[in-house]
DNA sequence: ATTAATGCAAAATCTTTGCACTTTC
DNA sequence: GAAAGTGCAAAGATTTTGCATTAAT
């Protein structure tokens, strides 16, 4: 019943970062069970709550260097904070302004045929990524 | 050749809002030729070198009221900054990482032939936007 | 032992706010 | 002169940094 530890465990390694308990509480509020999309602020409450308090700037060096590592992937809808999101794959999202929830569009779901070609010349295409802003309403449930 | 005055002049009638001295100065910057992608502190910069300087917060004010009044779109690529754009039209952007430049599609360069329906019941589908993300060189020229 | 990681507190950004003063209508 | 707009300086929020301490290899 540690499968979660050893996942973590497993991705730190593959990252080249120490297992820290600091990197290890993080990890496993991220990586438990379903994707998620949390804020450096959520982990910094979340990681107090499991009784294994980390200070910000440990949140904020550790969600970095795994989105460096791949591990997670920044998500910016708002001026102001930045989502982590667990999710790796390409894909999208719905926006929620009204409770600034995020919810996965899977990459299949959105057909983008063809898009144009950069003003510049070498530059490499890094991402593609479809924000749909929905208002008017509380966020779903299942929004996470 | 008062015309981008004028122009300014009508943005600010149909608006609803006083033309001031400050909002003046600002909607010429902004609506002078080509659409542009600005910063606050760039238009800040840019009412200080045009001899008619306009505090922080007053710019902060005018481009929060002409996003208001649909004169202006606020466009949310990095954690930390907006930019503001004069096309208030749909459409997408090129955002080019290594000089943080933007460049606009327009909304026909890019099909979406359809959309999953969000999570929640009556939300409203505010905005469909796509970021192209390109790094690897410097910018176009042409990006403003 | 060596190297990496953490945490604090301070600073750097960007943006907003409160309120007295000024401008427009 | 009433209502709207402006500017300053201060406060907020989020994120980063420097450096001494602590932990992992």
């Amino acid at each position: 019943m540690h499968q979660v530890e050893a996942i973590v465990s497993d991705k730190l390694k593959q990252a080249n970062l120490r297992p820290t308990r600091q990197r290890m509480v993080i990890g496993e509020r991220l990586w438990s069970g379903e994707n998620r999309h949390v804020t450096a602020e959520q982990l910094h409450t979340e990681c107090k709550e499991a009784h294994s308090p980390v200070s910000m700037a440990t949140v904020y060096n550790t969600v970095h260097q795994f989105v460096d590592a791949g591990l997670l992937k920044e998500v910016v809808v708002a001026s102001g904070s930045s989502y982590f999101d667990t999710n790796t794959e390409p894909h999208h999202h719905f926006y929620y302004e009204d409770s600034g929830m995020l919810e996965d569009i899977a990459a299949e779901e959105i057909a983008i045929p063809s898009i144009p070609k950069p003003a510049i010349a070498d530059g490499k295409v890094q991402s593609i990524e479809v924000i749909i802003r929905v208002s008017g309403d509380s966020a779903p449930q299942s929004a996470a």
